[in-house]
DNA sequence: CGACTCCTTGACAGCGTTCAACAGTAGTGG
DNA sequence: CCACTACTGTTGAACGCTGTCAAGGAGTCG
């Protein structure tokens, strides 16, 4: 049986919308990153603009003890490390080996297009992370859990089979979890006969029933 | 004696921000608003961009049961309401009476100024939602609280009386906690000697010790 | 005066964390 | 190739932080 399974490559060859956005004339470079490696860090420059080729990068803060949140992931196609100001905010880091394309961000903000192009893109992550306050700060862990999947269906193109890059410690850090937590969750849909867990290392998800869990992620009512 | 104590107004008597921000031709207009009445609603078109005069003015999203999370608070100075897209992704009301100044978005992104002007504002509260996600998925009550405190702190210009416009509900709708855990952690530190809790309404704090709270808010050492 | 709001405090429950054990897999180096 | 270690994920048990429920006081407003 064929099933449309998620790549994790880009479709496109060419970064085009990279290329809209810091102009024709600016030069790209293919760069590759080995699982756990840093991509940049909080604090540094933000001399360059990426978009993910291939793989799984993750972007993050840090509390002296170690504690972790994860502001998002970053899947295929993906632009990130934008910022507005001239140093970035979060570390970022590929998650398993990636391949980005980068470009130098100071060919940006020389005409409106690129201006418009940035402001749509930094759009984008602004409401994510706002959307994702309202998820940290009142939804419980049966919530959370759902809308991490559902996400990750969407942003995927709800493939058959979801193959996640992201460790359940990733995924725990990203929702304001315990891995535990996170596993007991999964475990559970699984025994509500929402989605399926297979694969070796158990990041391989099928979902059987997307209303339900987007009920789940709404308002918390089974 | 006399001490400085937050007014609750902001020092200028002309938009200036707002003007450089919209442009010299633009026309703003001054609007008052009640205590608890709405500026503007999520999902509304963001037409005006405003400018808080004297008062100060929340802004949230909601669940379907009534479950809030603030995402700010304003206060005198402040500019808020605007959006890089075309509609508000908060609902915005007035905590105490209010005093705004508010002109039609439609003129800016006329120009680069103006552009840069907004990028940076933009980029202002991207960087506040960007802290409060850290806050809200890996700090205890104790760190969220003393963090609140020290922002509030900060943007009144330490003074020593702050006078809080918000309800310990309000607190806790920012923090992720409720109510009574903000309440709890407020007589907390007051038992600790870090602050006092003056005013019939609780609601006027002196703080004692900035750098404790400095530091319980960066890693909750007692 | 009565109704309402806001804040504090206590008692208790529960959700999620912490600690622990175990199994399976991946990675490494002999 | 195998042995060894590290990593990952699941599950159970107990704990504890925070939420829930409740009572009471104090202020506000009509």
């Amino acid at each position: 049986m064929l099933v449309r399974v998620n790549t994790n490559t880009s479709p496109e060859c060419v970064p085009t919308e990279l290329t809209t956005l810091v102009g024709e004339t600016s030069l790209w470079h293919q760069f590759r990153y080995r699982r756990g490696t840093e991509v940049f860090g909080e604090a540094e420059p933000a001399d360059y603009v990426y978009q993910l080729r291939e793989g799984a990068v993750r972007t993050y803060k840090l509390l002296v003890d170690g504690r972790r949140q994860i502001g998002a992931f970053h899947l295929p196609g993906d632009i990130f490390g934008l910022e507005n100001g001239d140093v970035h905010r979060f570390t970022a880091d590929a998650i398993i080996d990636s391949t980005v394309w980068l470009a130098r961000r100071e060919s940006l903000f020389r005409g409106l297009t690129e201006v418009a192009a940035t402001l749509k893109l930094v759009n984008k992550s602004l409401e994510h992370v706002q959307n994702h306050l309202l998820l940290l700060g009142r939804q419980t862990s049966l919530e959370r859990t759902a809308a991490f999947l559902l996400e990750m269906d969407r942003r995927l193109e709800q493939p058959a089979l979801m193959h996640l890059p992201m460790s359940r410690r990733d995924i725990a850090d990203y929702l304001g979890l315990t891995l535990e937590t996170v596993s007991r969750t999964l475990s559970i849909f699984r025994q509500e006969g929402i989605l399926s867990i297979l694969g070796q290392r158990y990041r391989e998800i099928v979902l059987h029933d997307r209303p339900k869990l987007a009920r789940i992620a709404r308002s918390c009512e089974f």
